[in-house]
RNA sequence: GCUCGAGUGGCGGAAUUGGUAGACGCGCUGGAUUCAAAAUCCAGUGUUUUAGGACGUGCGGGUUCGAUUCCCGCCUCGAGUACCA
């Protein structure tokens, strides 16, 4: 007698699959033996998990499990099959837990890995045994961690192959940056189209040549792939760290939902908007589902449109337009006499400096006795804004008198910076050394802009609706052209703005807020003057930060000119813009608009790209809403950087000396001073002579110490190439992965995970492997060829209800209720009726009520606590006086609070004695049951979470009900890609399939294991039923849709067991089928089949049309489109044939009640529907 | 707001290119077995009904001999995104 041991069976063939290595991929091998690589190669990957201490619920191995059956079914094929797993082992909650418990992170991710005792002090068990509980076939030999130095190694290896790269944007493609400095030392940059930094200047080859070697690196920085710059970051204050954008929803933080604000900080950032376009091309080529392309199409947001520039006017006082040099006020006139006149008496150490200043020796053009305001300063650098004054004897007033004038110079923008006589005399020198620092230290606008406001739009037809523009509040501009007037506004506003965080920003879009800066620029075209205003409406981050708006066809700028009260010209032909903008392209016709006029969306955006490419005042452009990706993190759990600082820049540590490992701190919390956790590092400098890790250099000593990077990597640098190293299984010590390796499986053929990795992790690989491959590191461009999201398992909640009892009291003449502590009821699910409200005790039994009047205490303080007027009232009244104030004042109200849904039996039946047990203080509550004995909890379907005790654990129902049950309820649940609820009751249908499939097998006397070793008796049932199985199950497999087929194997063995099959003609390949989806109890089969080997890489069965062959068909007759009966006919009838018989069929007349078909329409095989 | 996806029994879901709607499983009802329960097995199970039928795939139209499937217009729910100039 054999019974179905799902337990035993399992163990045994787990301990089988490990201790045989039966899943172990073979690379080539370049010797003479040819393995499993002379066959075809298939790459199964699961999406990289983070191996957290919480545990797996039944949720999490759903895409595994499809993964795996995907990947058994293809050795099947004959396939050399690589499936491997490992562990995206760094990150921010190992960290939040190290910064918790003082524990080494590395030790707390060992053990939600491998198991052992965890940060609570409960014994776990580990990700990898639930893991190998369920049967995967992965091949653990190549298991990688990305926090393991010899994993890291090679992502630091593949961050300085980004710091040694630069983007070619003729060829299209990544070269190193030794070729960049061939090609500076030969020509220069002025020929150069490279992706880099805004606002660099041109240099020629000899310029390069004959620049210091700091100079030099600060230049090619502007140009590597991944680069160090002072960026606008998303802080969160909480988790002390700057966050991607990807790692933001709504606001706040991905991990913790923590608030995120705004804040300029220097950081490492990767240069992926060099691949915007190549990165939107890719999308085409991979099978991926549609939405996910989508999310990266979004993601990246190409919009094409045009730049154009416009001139700033940058004193509004005057009348018309003036040269930038005339910065002088209303009494210019006047006083530009004067300073002629201080020029040419000017004081000898006027003198003395204009000698040098004059030669352009400090890099920049000075003015003397220049007119600004109504002042008429010594010195002026207009480029730089800074203005040197030179002062004779101070008196006492003359110094108010200067402060004063400082304090207005200050606020129209310029940096003031004085000497006396004898200083300039005396020390020379030191003067304008001091000048020279002064100017370096002051904020010089980026090149482009200077003189100009570049804006990006994608409507360039509409430039002549252009009424004002508007910069974003932290646009560099703004405060050098914000006149005196506005400063105060300006400020107070760039002050609120800033304090607000994204998520304020993001709620409150409906609120239009902004502020006049004072400054005009001056139309490209029509020469008007244009207001500029400032508004948080605009994004720093988008385009170049300013818009030209146009009110009449954009929505946010109609709104913004009808709040401030600025003017709305209609450029439309016969649009109606009175109460919203006409944003319409197609039916458009351009009028008020010049040359434009009468021109469609098209034509009219053609003419004007033309034109403003002529007058040299802008061009056509593509915009991508992507942008480059921050790569710094304030975090000590991540990959250190290999790179240190020398003279302020970086560099990288000779590939040969990494890994470099994370060092050991006490705390892992930021410094004292603000720094990162690696801040605290005993030994964090480099020694570049003996190319080693060191302490600090004591004072006075240590030329070759130069200090380490401080942040370290995002979590998504080690996850964006570890499916290469997965290729790889001998030479990980030599290479990331190698030639051979990397020839042989290329790129992932089948992709499975969640699609919340859609914009970070699937788009930073792709980003990363484009670079790889323009390096020729790799040879393809895309990671993962097909990908599927698998959709998430949810939870079903059991609640209860219980009964809330309150007394309304009057409080400053709003009604609360006071809660009143009773004993607590809990009532099965149907005794009440659904409601939220609180209601009188007329709903509700008198019985109840009493019970709880009785059980209300004797004093009322009790209840009310001290100082309460209903208890002052009632105090020392007699209980029976309380009951009889509070009865018919009471308010009841029902609500539902969570149990354990591991407390439930069958179909939402609650375990009270488990309830109990759970809830100990419960035991005093009342139950009220229905039909007896019974209490249902009602159902609510949320997403699977601890705090709402709705967890499911796979090693429960493995335990259970076996893994492969486990396995295929899973895939039973329905489509792999839709989101589907959990509900433990429905798994008896597959577990009583898998010991029906049991029995099949095990026919013999006391149901021994008996196959029949002659073809199958009784006509060839089995065989149809087998082929019809093999033919849908192969189906189901290719289009992944998994529950179908576990449907049609219950169908099967429905049917064989029907016929009591016992044939090895069919039990032998039927166990096949059903391998890939329960593969213990088919190994266990398959050996008592008589087989030694592993039925993994047995040939999976060929379907033969000719057992499907049908002689017959059940014909549906309908009329007038209704099936009404069926008829049996052969199938090898003609149409006449088949019409006569129907119409010979007695039923036939009855439906026809005497009417004449009009028509009758036969589908030979298919149907027969009769018409009239 | 925009983009994408989905609406079918009490529940999860099936239905190939337009061709017998509700496969398979859960639950439920009845029966067998059992001292009893579990397990197992058998039968039934969309709604309605005057038992012939009528109505049924979110709603309203359309195309067709025939529509869950194709077209048009709406409604609801879910996911993503968020002032992208």
């Amino acid at each position: 007698m054999s019974k179905y041991h799902f337990n035993d069976i399992e163990a045994k063939w787990q301990k089988y699959w490990a201790e045989n290595q039966t899943f172990k991929a073979e690379n080539p091998v370049l010797s003479e033996v040819k393995g499993k690589s002379e066959k075809p190669k298939y790459y199964v990957l699961d999406m990289f998990p983070y191996p957290s201490g919480a545990g797996l619920h039944v949720g999490h191995p759903l895409g595994y499990i499809a993964s795996d059956i995907y990947a058994r079914y293809k050795r099947h094929q004959g396939f050399n099959v690589l499936h491997p797993m490992g562990y995206d082992s760094f990150g921010l909650p190992a960290e939040q837990y190290a910064i918790q418990t003082g524990q080494h992170p590395a030790e707390t991710t060992k053990v939600n890995i491998e198991g052992g005792v965890d940060k609570n002090g409960n014994e776990i068990e580990g990700y990898r045994k639930q893991l190998d509980r369920i049967g995967f076939s992965f091949d653990w030999s190549r298991e990688v961690r990305t926090s393991n130095p010899e994993y890291y190694k090679w992502t630091q290896w593949i961050f300085i192959q980004l710091f040694e790269s630069w983007y070619d944007a003729n060829l299209n493609k990544a070269r190193s940056i030794e070729e960049l400095r061939g090609i500076f030392s030969s020509e220069g940059n002025i020929h150069l189209n490279a992706v880099c930094d805004e606002g660099i200047t041109h240099f020629t080859a000899f310029e390069w040549l004959d620049f210091s070697e700091i100079k030099k690196q600060e230049i090619l920085l502007k140009y590597r792939l991944t680069y160090l710059a002072e960026t606008e970051v998303n802080w969160c204050p909480q988790l002390g760290t700057v966050l991607a954008n990807d790692e933001i929803i709504n606001g706040v933080s991905e991990r913790g939902g923590y608030p995120v604000i705004r804040k300029k900080m220097k950081q490492w950032s990767m240069r992926i908007t060099a691949y915007a376009q190549r990165l939107l091309d890719g999308l085409n080529e991979l099978d991926w589902p549609q939405s996910l392309k989508d999310s990266q199409t979004n993601w990246i947001g190409r919009s094409k449109g045009a730049t154009v520039n416009f001139p700033i006017l940058t004193f509004p006082k005057g009348e018309g337009t003036r040269p930038g040099y005339m910065t002088g006020g209303n009494n210019s006139r006047v006083l530009l006499e004067r300073a002629k006149d201080m020029r040419n008496n000017s004081t000898d150490a006027e003198a003395i400096l204009w000698e040098y200043l004059k030669s352009k020796k400090l890099g920049c053009k000075f003015r003397r006795q220049h007119l600004i305001d109504d002042f008429i300063a010594d010195f002026v650098c207009l480029s730089n804004k800074f203005v040197i004054e030179v002062d004779g004897k101070i008196h006492g007033n003359q110094k108010e008198e200067d402060e004063k004038r400082t304090s207005i110079l200050n606020e129209l923008g310029y940096k003031v910076i004085r000497f006396t006589n004898e200083e300039v005399i005396g020390n020379l020198d030191n003067v304008l050394d001091t000048i020279s620092k002064s100017i370096e230290q002051s904020d010089i606008p980026p090149l482009g802009a200077r003189g100009t406001i570049p804006v990006f739009t994608t409507r360039p037809d509409t430039i002549f609706g252009v009424s004002f523009m508007v910069l974003a509040p932290e646009h560099d501009l703004v405060s050098k052209i914000t006149t005196a007037e506005q400063k105060e506004a300006v400020e107070n506003y760039i002050e609120a703005t800033a304090k607000r965080s994204e998520r304020e920003r993001m709620a409150d879009v409906k609120t239009i807020t902004g502020v006049f800066t004072g400054a005009y620029a001056e139309h490209p075209f029509s020469g008007k003057q244009i207001p500029i205003w400032i508004g948080d409406y605009v994004l720093a981050g988008y385009g170049t930060g300013a818009v030209m708006s146009v009110p009449c066809g954009d929505q946010r700028d109609y709104d913004f000119a009808k709040h401030f009260n600025l003017p709305i010209p209609n450029i439309f032909k016969d649009a109606d813009i009175s109460e919203e903008a006409y944003s319409d392209k197609e039916n458009t016709i351009i009028t008020n608009s010049d040359f434009l006029n009468d021109l469609n969306y098209s034509e009219a955006t053609e003419k004007i790209i033309t034109a403003l490419e002529e007058k040299g005042v802008g061009e056509g452009k593509i915009n991508y809403r992507l942008r480059d990706a921050v790569f710094s993190r304030q975090r000590y759990w991540g990959e250190p950087f290999p790179i240190y600082y020398k003279d302020g820049m970086p560099q990288i540590i000779p590939t040969e000396c990494l890994p470099l490992r994370l060092p050991d701190v006490e705390k892992y919390l930021p410094t004292e001073e603000g720094e990162p956790p690696l801040g605290r590092a005993e030994k964090w400098y480099w020694n570049e002579k003996n190319k080693e890790v060191v302490s600090p250099p004591l004072e006075g000593s240590g030329e070759d110490i130069f200090p380490l990077e401080l942040n370290t990597m995002p979590g998504w640098a080690g996850s964006s190439w570890y499916f290469f190293r997965y290729m790889e299984d001998e030479k990980r010590d030599e290479v990331f992965a190698s030639k051979e390796a990397l020839n042989y499986w290329k790129n992932v053929d089948l992709y499975i995970g969640g699609s919340e990795h859609a914009t970070g992790h699937l788009l930073y690989s792709r980003f990363w492997v484009k670079f790889m491959h323009d390096r020729g590191f790799v040879n393809v461009e895309e990671p993962f060829k097909k990908l599927i999201n698998q959709g998430m398992i949810l939870g079903e909640s059991a609640k209860i209800k219980t009964l809330l009892v309150g007394l309304p009291y009057n409080e400053n003449n709003v009604t609360k209720i006071h809660p009143i502590k009773v004993k607590l009821s809990f009532y099965s699910k149907n005794l009440l009726p659904e409601t939220t409200d609180w209601f009188k005790d007329e709903n509700i039994e008198k019985n109840i009520i009493d019970q709880i009047l009785n059980d209300i205490p004797e004093s009322f303080t009790n209840i009310f606590g001290e100082n309460n007027p209903i208890a002052n009232r009632l105090k020392g009244e007699a209980k029976s006086e309380i009951i009889s104030v509070l009865k018919g004042h009471l308010l009841f109200k029902y609500i539902s609070i969570p149990v354990d849904v591991n407390m439930i039996d069958g179909v939402d039946k609650l375990n009270i004695d488990k309830f109990l047990e759970w809830r100990n203080a419960n035991k005093l509550a009342l139950y009220y049951y229905e039909n007896g004995n019974k209490f249902f909890v009602s159902r609510e379907v949320e997403k699977m979470s601890k705090s709402k005790y709705n967890v499911v654990n796979p090693d429960d129902i493995c335990e259970q009900y076996g893994a492969d049950t486990l396995r295929m309820y899973e895939m039973f649940l329905g489509p792999l890609e839709q989101a589907k609820p959990w509900n433990t009751a429905g798994i008896t249908g597959v577990h009583g399939f898998l010991k029906k499939l049991w029995k099949l097998y095990h026919s013999g006397p006391d149901e021994t294991f008996f196959v029949d070793e002659n073809p199958p008796s009784g006509g060839q049932g089995g065989l149809k039923t087998l082929h019809k199985t093999i033919k849908k199950t192969q189906e189901d497999i290719e289009n992944f849709s998994f529950n179908t087929s576990v449907s049609s194997f219950m169908i099967a063995v429905n049917e064989l067991s029907a016929q009591n099959c016992n044939s090895r003609e069919v039990l032998e390949p039927l166990a096949i089928l059903i391998s890939p989806y329960a593969p213990h109890i088919s190994e266990e089969l398959w050996q008592k089949l008589g087989h030694s080997e592993s039925i993994s890489t047995a040939p999976f069965p060929k379907f033969e049309q000719k057992f499907l062959v049908e002689s017959s068909k059940e014909y549906p007759i309908s009329f007038n489109g209704k099936m009404r009966f069926t008829m049996e006919l052969p199938l090898d009838l003609s149409k006449e044939e088949i019409e006569s018989a129907v119409m010979a069929h007695e039923k036939t007349a009855q439906y026809l009640e005497g009417r004449t078909p009009k028509k009758v329409i036969i589908v030979p095989g298919k149907i027969v529907n009769i018409v009239g």
